[in-house]
DNA sequence: CTGCAAAAAGCAAACGTTTGCGTAAATATT
DNA sequence: AATATTTACGCAAACGTTTGCTTTTTGCAG
């Protein structure tokens, strides 16, 4: 960034006064008389003076930058989430740099290198569905670096988390189904090497065996990435099925929306054939017909929580704070797909 | 980020060199001997040496830091140009950090101070729709920080530019529904104090004027913010005119599906009775039924593009590169909203 | 051996702040 | 009036790199 840009020098010899001084009024440190600071800010407003961040933080030695991974930015979810994070930093004073994943180990291994080398100060992460161990994330941990997972956390890592209870939501939109009168009911699963999908599979599994229902492994369609292809995709599979499901509970709601699209195609009423469920409250879940019941996940609620906790441990880090974790409440949101209308006789 | 970081001196130390060898060794420079640069390369990972871009960048006097400014994150539209600019950012070497004015002119000029003082090696911007003029981006034109606007921007300002023909484009949409037989076309318009917004309108007009038929300003509903709510509401409100339109262009997808629903909800047909057209090709323009005719916008590839002509003006600023514009191409998509059926006798 | 060019490495300043410590003048305390 | 205290400011080093210039070392022809 050339073109002649003033600094606290130029200040100084306007002014006939030391750097120091000059730093000191610009931070109204108290040894700093007062007509003099009042100086200070005039000129430096006069002559258009702007800090200079990056060598204010190579002498501080930190930075207000918090790194952000996200698997993607396009998917409604992270977009979210960024929107939060971005919310309360700004609120803070704190800048907010992106990365995305594209859900590949290799390039959430080289965006840790990048973020350790443009010395942020936090880091607010989403795991790669491809990641199995967080080796790469370690080093943070020597660097006294706070890190916060949300959503896909790490289990073997030394870290702090912003999560939902996956395995309690998903075993209560499998009861709301068992309660609307479904019997046999399916499910569309993620990756199960994602905790977050396996937790939401065995949600599922529970509230099966609460209620004395059998659990098929032959109805549960599994995934690696949750998009409405694979949806309609697993839902067609499932109508193939010598004994038809009667509900289908999707690990999310692009997959519930290419069920419901497949479902209809095929000729079968929802809720009234087979009910859907789906799973994050995207806006779009209120677009499709019948409107999609989900449970909400609280995408910018995670966001934010996760910005305030990592600023808090970045500004308490002399506190060592142990590492903290927060299970965000979810809400079930009850809408046609699953609204039986009670059998006419 | 306290932790004991390695540094250069650290290495110097330990190998008996200079600091400024170390620093050539590791920039592989042609003076420091093969076998020594492959010695640095080499303790350098074994100690675990990462560069410190902070000191690098105040040496240098430039980051590689991209600012953007969007008026918010979870936009379909503006996630999916974040997502374009962090790719070739990223493929590129370039950090992308991220503020969303949430079209408050106040925040918007609180942005560019941050990216003043951070450094910036250039910016690229959607303005908020609160924002006139543009007097808060000119430093960077002194400070010859590159500036790109995307999408909604500005006139009266030197500054380079990646945008669709929105004029074009919303004609050959009211084009469209003209060829399908609609004689009565309504616009549910967005704010016209945004030139995109008023060239969608006035393309409008224009498809309309060149077939002979009238424009009725009755026929327009003007919202501020395009959302589903808006959608719904300016569609009742075109319900009740007198005579009814048979056909309903829409500013953004948004306010499209809002209309459609409210169209349904009114028991008339889509298109049979009135035919729908959005504008920019959300993914939920597919989900709505029936699927919605729209036009592609070309987000990903228009945050791709403003990446790469921002970076392109970064690296040849001494070239003092004149500020370009590039208008890239839009599709109409044709889907069931407009495809009406022959009329039967 | 000498001289000389090329190769390899070192010196030191600079980037713009921040900050511990020191000091002079002004004020307060006996 | 002499000492102690406060107030207001300056000095200079440091943060970790980069880089123009200088110095040393090496290789080699004369």
């Amino acid at each position: 960034m050339p073109g002649t840009r003033v600094t606290i020098k130029d200040l100084a010899k306007r002014m006939n006064l030391s750097v120091s001084t000059i730093s000191r009024a610009l931070h109204n440190h108290p040894s700093i008389g007062a007509e003099t600071t009042k100086e200070v800010w005039q000129l430096a407003k006069q002559l258009g003076y702007f800090p200079n961040s990056v060598a204010s933080n190579l002498r501080r030695r930190k930075t207000n930058m918090i790194g952000v991974i996200v698997p993607r930015i396009d998917i409604t979810f992270h977009s979210y989430v960024i929107s939060g994070v971005e919310e309360v930093a700004y609120k803070l004073g704190y800048n907010v740099t992106i990365y995305q994943s594209r859900d590949s180990l290799e390039r959430e291994i080289a965006i840790t290198s990048i973020l350790q080398t443009n010395m942020v100060a936090g880091i607010i992460a989403c795991l790669a569905l491809e990641t199995q161990n967080c080796n790469h994330f370690s080093r943070f941990n020597s660097l006294r670096v706070p890190l916060v997972f949300y959503d896909r956390v790490s289990n073997d890592l030394e870290a702090s988390k912003v999560i939902i209870d996956d395995f309690d939501a998903a075993s209560r939109v499998t009861q709301h189904l068992i309660d609307t009168g479904c019997r046999k009911i399916a499910h569309i699963a993620g990756c199960q090497t994602t905790s977050i999908f396996a937790s939401r599979l065995e949600g599922y599994k529970a509230a099966l065996l609460r209620n004395n229902l059998v659990f098929d492994p032959a109805m549960v369609y599994c995934t690696t990435n949750l998009t409405y292809e694979e949806g309609a995709k697993g839902a067609r599979k499932l109508l193939k099925l010598p004994e038809l499901p009667d509900g289908i509970f999707c690990a999310n709601d692009y997959t519930a929306i290419g069920a419901i699209q497949a479902i209809k195609k095929a000729n079968l009423r929802i809720p009234d054939d087979i009910a859907v469920a789906g799973f994050s409250n995207y806006p779009v879940s209120t677009i499709i017909e019948p409107a999609l019941t989900t449970i909400d996940d609280r995408a910018f609620e995670m966001g934010k929580t996760a910005a305030r906790m990592l600023i808090r441990q970045i500004e308490e880090r002399d506190a060592n704070i142990a590492s903290e974790t927060i299970v965000l409440k979810t809400d079930l949101i009850i809408r046609e797909s699953t609204r039986r209308e009670p059998v006419r006789p």
